[in-house]
This record gives C-alpha cells, structure tokens and sequence, in this order.
DNA sequence: ATTATTTTTTAGTTGCAACTAAATATATAT
DNA sequence: ATATATATTTAGTTGCAACTAAAAAATAAT
C-alpha cells in the first residue's frame, strides 16, 4: 500500500511526462507545492519501491509498475471529477480540487459503482482521458490552439485544467471539450486569436489558447 | 483547521458520550483501534483547544465548542453513509466503512451539495439521526429490542452500524429502520427472541437484539 | 575556459501521531 | 484494610513527510 503523499508524487510525476520527457525534481516539486529537497527524498523512496528510475541530477521515469499505479490514481481522479461534474453539478472549474482530496479515499468498489454509473466514459470534464481498469489510455492527438491558422476549422478536445479562473472564463465563452471553433485570424507577434464559434464571435489571447487542445473537424 | 486524526477523536468522543457519561480513555482507544497512551496525548491536545475537558483519571467531555465541531464531522459522515446507498446502491454493511475515509475529504460546497440532492435527510440508513447543519440533533427516544416483552409490536429505529456481518443478517431477515417487528416470545436465561415481521417468523439472539433500538409502534 | 547562475542533493530539524515500557492512580476482591 | 488487578499517564522512541541551510553538480554566460 501507497501512502497518500507517494500517489500524488506518482500522479505529477505522471502528468510532467505526457509534456516532457523526464520529470524534473524542480517540476514535481512546483506542482506539488513543497521544497525540492521533500522531492529528492521522495523520488529515492519511491525509486526503491521499484516505481521509478532515478539517476542523481538527471530526473526520473517511471517503471511499468510505476505508471500502472500512477494511471490507477489518475483513472479515480478523472472519474471522481467527471462524477462530481454530472451528477453533483459541481462547476467544472472546481471539481480539480474537490477530486484532488477525494481520489485517496476512493476504494476501488466504489470507483467501479461510480464508473458504471457514468457509464464507462472516456474522458472527464476537461477532455482528459479517462484510463482504462487495466491501464490503457486513448489519446487523441491534438494540437495547440494557438498553433493553429487563420482559416481552419477545429473541435476542442482538451482544456487546462489547473487554474479555475482560465476555467470558470473558457466556461463563459462556451469552449467545452467537443466545442466547434473557426479560427478566423491569428494576430502576429504572440497577439491574440480572432475565433468564432456557437454562433458568436470573440477574442482569445495567446497564453489562453495555449493551454487548449484542439483537433481538426471532421 | 484540525487534522484528520483530531477529527476522528472527536467523533469517537461524540458516539461513546452518546452512551456513557464520560468517555474513558480506554473506551476511544478501543473504538480508535490505537493505544491508549496514544490516546491520552490527544486527550491533552484537544484539551488545549477547548474542544474538551479533560481530568486526570477522570475520562473527557466535550465543550460546546467541541460538541459542534463533532457534530458536524458526525453529519458529514451519516450523509454521506446515506448517499453512498441511495445514489451509488453501496449495500448498507459497507456504507460506513466506505464513509469513514471520505467524511474528512469533504468540502462544505459538497456537503450542501449532498444534502440537497438527498432532500436535506433526517437519518441515515442505520436509523442514526442526521446532526443539521447548525447542530441540532432529533433523537428519538427508543429501547432496546432486547429489553422488550412478549406480545409488544415495535418499530425498528436504529442498528447498530460498527459489525458489518451483523448488518448482513439483519437485512436478510429485512431488519431496517421503520420494519414493525411483533415480539412472539423472549425466552428466558438471556435467550433468544421469537419476532415477526414482513410475514415470517423468525428467532433472533440476544447480543443481536441489543443492538437494535426500537419505538413502540403507533 | 573560466566564472556565474541555476538546479539538485546532502545534512540536519521539526511536527504529528503513532508506539512500547515503566510508573502511578483508581477500582475490585479477599 | 490490605492486596491484587485494571486503567491511565509519563517518558522516551519511531516513521513519515515536510522544512532550512549549505554543499555539489549541471547549465549558461562572459
């Protein structure tokens, strides 16, 4: 058994590496909140739990034993934010937080109730994907907004899901996961993006559009 | 804020007090499952926040202050108890078990949430009252089924909630809170109860009569 | 290439909540 | 009333996961 502070290490540790490809103690150490030094402590126990491959300096990847934990851990939260989302209406810039403290005392009944009450879905109120019991995770490639040009047409796939102000604003101007968008300009020098989608038209500054992952329509 | 642990004392506290005067050392380490030097630390801890009062030797009593601090860990618990069956279908022998670990995850936002979709609940699938939000508790005066007498026609109120193959029986014989139950005969030596109920005759033990309580029927 | 900066690690503390073992107080039995 | 048993407290440890401050390694800049 995992103590609750080693499964949110595991969960960081696993999201830094879907955006690069070690996870950085000073990575894990930001996004956790605490000093780089608790995460050099903590990167060696957990490398000697077989978890993880930790060479001094050189940043950590996770075993196979490892990443089947952490997607474990990972599955609770999706589920628990998209269980929180349906059937509790808790608004989607707050149900991070909520699952954030709820996922450790998950048991794993619980999690089968509540996944086939969803339904078995695949991803959660952000568009992240919801991995499978036995580890498997269906991800759908997909690119930067803010990379995309004048002209195209794309779906959202997937939002940020860590600040809820960027949250509770995309909420406003409707850009939920499945959310069709035209971009109509991309202003030059980092400037913002001219979009139009469910019929109005608006605005959306770079570091924004950064942070949502679109794919082209069908 | 109080730690997890310092919440879990309180609510120990609460329930032994709601069956002895004071409630000994012994008695919340037992129910804790911790020693009882363990125990006696704490004692001093929440003593020192004026949630209790504590005398050497003597056991401990909540304050008002820690009385409503209880009550409400106590009613995040029995609410949650009672989603966990209504809406997730969690048999009622595992509702507590599951609820114990997420009672100290819940926020307030989701407590009401809860509540709400419950219909702002009076108890919990035990039969054990719902504390309201401003600590008010309705207690029903009630006996023990044991302590009842051939020929009386009763009304379950509350089960015990701590022996989970206890609460096993006890829905296979349909003993829930509001089931009438017409006590045939009470055999004497401390020996069982001959009941009827829902149209079935059956015997029931002692030890599992005490702990039920039961009204006297309208 | 050397220096300066940033990142990471080591070493040593701290707070919390558990533990054991031994001492002390209270309750029970002869 | 005294002895015995039980309950509680004190004293000292342990494990966990955080911390700070200082040393060491890796990167970046001159």
């Amino acid at each position: 058994m995992l103590s609750q502070s080693m499964e949110n290490y595991l969960k960081v540790i696993y999201e830094v590496l879907e955006r690069e490809d070690r996870a950085a103690t000073s990575a894990i150490a930001d996004q956790m909140g605490v000093a780089s030094a608790s995460v050099t402590a903590m990167l060696k126990k957990l490398a000697g739990l077989q978890l993880l491959t930790y060479e001094r300096y050189q940043g950590v990847r996770l075993t196979p034993a490892g990443e089947k934990t952490a997607l474990e851990i990972v599955r609770h939260h999706r589920l628990l934010e998209l269980y929180l989302a349906e059937a509790l209406d808790v608004p989607w810039d707050r149900v991070h937080e909520e699952a954030e403290r709820l996922e450790h005392a998950l048991s794993d009944d619980l999690e089968e109730r509540i996944a086939t009450a969803l339904g078995d879905p695949k991803v959660d109120p952000h568009g992240s994907p919801i991995p499978t019991r036995d580890g498997f995770v269906d991800r759908v490639d997909a690119r930067r907004l803010s990379s995309v040009e004048a002209g195209e047409t794309v779906t959202v796939v997937e939002v940020a899901d860590r600040d809820p102000d960027l949250l509770r604003y995309l909420g406003k101007l409707e850009m939920f996961p499945g959310t069709v968008v035209r971009v109509l300009a991309v202003e030059p020098f980092q400037g913002p993006l001219v979009l139009s989608s469910n019929g109005r038209e608006f605005i959306l500054g770079r570091p924004a559009a950064d942070e949502i992952q679109v794919s082209v329509s069908a």
